[in-house]
DNA sequence: CATGAATGAGTCTTCATTCAT
DNA sequence: TATGAATGAAGACTCATTCAT
């Protein structure tokens, strides 16, 4: 059933797994395309009948590592149903996410950045998205009244995420890891709980 | 008196202000440095003379650019002594800083987060210099009593930092602006300090 | 049967021939690859798929063209036995191979002169196995007890390679050719025949 | 009464040996015309109004040293009368000067071959003047009766010359000097007087 | 005469992409 | 589908030469 194009499946997925790793090491423009066919054990050519080009090659790859975060998030924070508690969960589960997948969170500092042209609008929608998860427990928890009411969402989703992601960018940047997952995120919403509680 | 060499001062900083314009708008790998060269309105060999290759450049808008922000942000602060109100003053002028020199803002979001070889050094630095001012007022704080022991400085200043980074981000990549420098200080500040407070 | 790597082959060696043709007109330092890539009918990239860089065509043309004449020298003499008549071989085949083949003998008389970095040490190698072909000729000859003991081989050698390059120098340089390679080899080596002699 | 413009005369000079020293350690095409300029005390612009351009430089050390050169070796052998003596003179003097000007040995060596436009015209004058004196000293001799008529002076001359100029080369090269000047030019000398001789 | 900052034409080399097999 | 040899456009950088001072 999905054995009639497992192998392009493979051949597919093999790439985007080669091309995340080159991109980790080298960066989008010091990969070269045939270091990901090499990495993916294909031929250069091959690459350009599962892709229309290196920046394709990105953008299949951030897809890919983004709905794996997204969805993700959503199962772990669907076992609770208290704010609060989410709060720490979003901020554990992110940290844990970017320290279990080195390669992505480097590709991710950088290339979510980009101003380039098309990174600008694909990124734009699954950021949102993955972003947005955090606005959504915000409300909840205004709307069960344990939230201040003045707390604006999209300055308080970013600035959380943003907290994380500093977070997270140390620990690419340092490679060394002198505060762990578990101090960090319970340190961060801590702040942010206390931030925001009534 | 200052004229003796002005005019090849003169040049060095026109060089440093059209790199900073164009690599805000096409990102330092689509650059090229004939455009740096045009838009300075000198010969591109003339660019030889002052810097001594196309990295040279960028590290020498991110020295320009990330001096004038430390001193800035040093200035400002100096003007208060009460770690609550610092906090205040770093989110709005951090923000503030970052709309009023949009070029810039474009290039540190990419460019700082580059993990290419010569950056990594280069940045980590001021870089650290910049976010410590943060760490200084948080001890700060803790020293008078006023804000909680339990707080990792290592980990708040990046938490704080971050925030503002993203609200930054924001702008920068969506250039709307739709929450105002002041609102966005305000509610980020107020959180953290409540975040951090006893 | 020697058809499945002959297409590389042939581009390799098309290269090669340009490249001759090209470093003969105007010297290594004035050639263009572009110019050897079109005389060779190939892409300018398609030379670096054969080719580190520029001198390592030149590297190239220099061991094809020096390992042509060696085997071709020992050929040549291998069918006499007489030291005598082997310098009269060695002379006459020398300047023959000299103007049958102008373009490598306007190369070799300036590069294999530079003094450059990589050409040195490749050159003297090669070089010093085609000279002593001449000086294993006289070596024979004091064996044998025909010629003089007192001759240095490492001085002869030099002397009468010496004489049939210049020779070869005029006639490419000067594009004339007053003497014929008949004449100019039975004076040249008679006059060493004469001076080597008991 | 010369030291009106002595102080250009200098200058002149100055950079002609400075272009010597240049080219020998580097060759033309790798001396950079600044590197000159600095050698020889002066700004870049100065070497222009000495010089039409970097070949004209070449071409003053090449005349001066040529000029050297030959008036040199006619004094030497105006001191004997002896043609036998005067080919012995010739090769000691010929060696000597090249051991005793390196400098000029290394340009010479691949300058005068170099197959390039002006060179061709520039150098064959002055080179065959030098080389002519060689011509004249086998007529001589065989106008004495004490060469054989035989002996084409288009081809002796050269290769004498050739003889001499390819140990110059070894010496150059390899730097090393395995040979005195005594004992090669005795032998080379030795050699040829018997070639040439009745 | 002297300077040296400025110029910009010129070239090697890289690498994403194509296409014949 | 898969290959990988071939392509050629593009760009950083050099350096001989000029010219305003």
């Amino acid at each position: 059933m999905k054995n009639n194009h497992s192998k392009s499946e493979d051949k597919h997925q093999r790439i985007i797994k080669a091309a995340l790793k080159v991109f980790a090491k080298k960066g989008f423009y010091n990969s070269r395309v045939s270091e990901i066919a090499k990495e993916a054990e294909v031929a250069d050519g091959t690459i350009y009948l599962y892709f229309k080009n290196k920046d394709d090659i990105l953008i299949s790859v951030f897809e890919t590592e983004m709905m794996k975060m997204i969805s993700n998030m959503k199962k772990e924070l669907s076992k609770c149903h208290d704010p609060v508690e989410k709060i720490r969960i979003f901020a554990f589960q992110h940290l844990n996410m970017i320290t279990e997948n080195q390669e992505w969170a480097e590709v991710a500092q950088v290339e979510l950045r980009q101003s380039s042209k098309f990174m600008r609008e694909y990124v734009k929608d699954h950021y949102t998205d993955y972003i947005n998860i955090f606005a959504y427990i915000i409300r909840e928890g205004q709307e069960k009244g344990i939230f201040k009411e003045g707390i604006n969402t999209g300055i308080a989703k970013r600035a959380f995420f943003g907290a994380l992601d500093e977070m997270g960018r140390y620990w690419v940047l340092s490679r060394s890891k002198r505060y762990s997952v578990e101090e960090s995120s319970e340190q961060i919403s801590d702040m942010f709980i206390e931030g925001v509680m009534k």
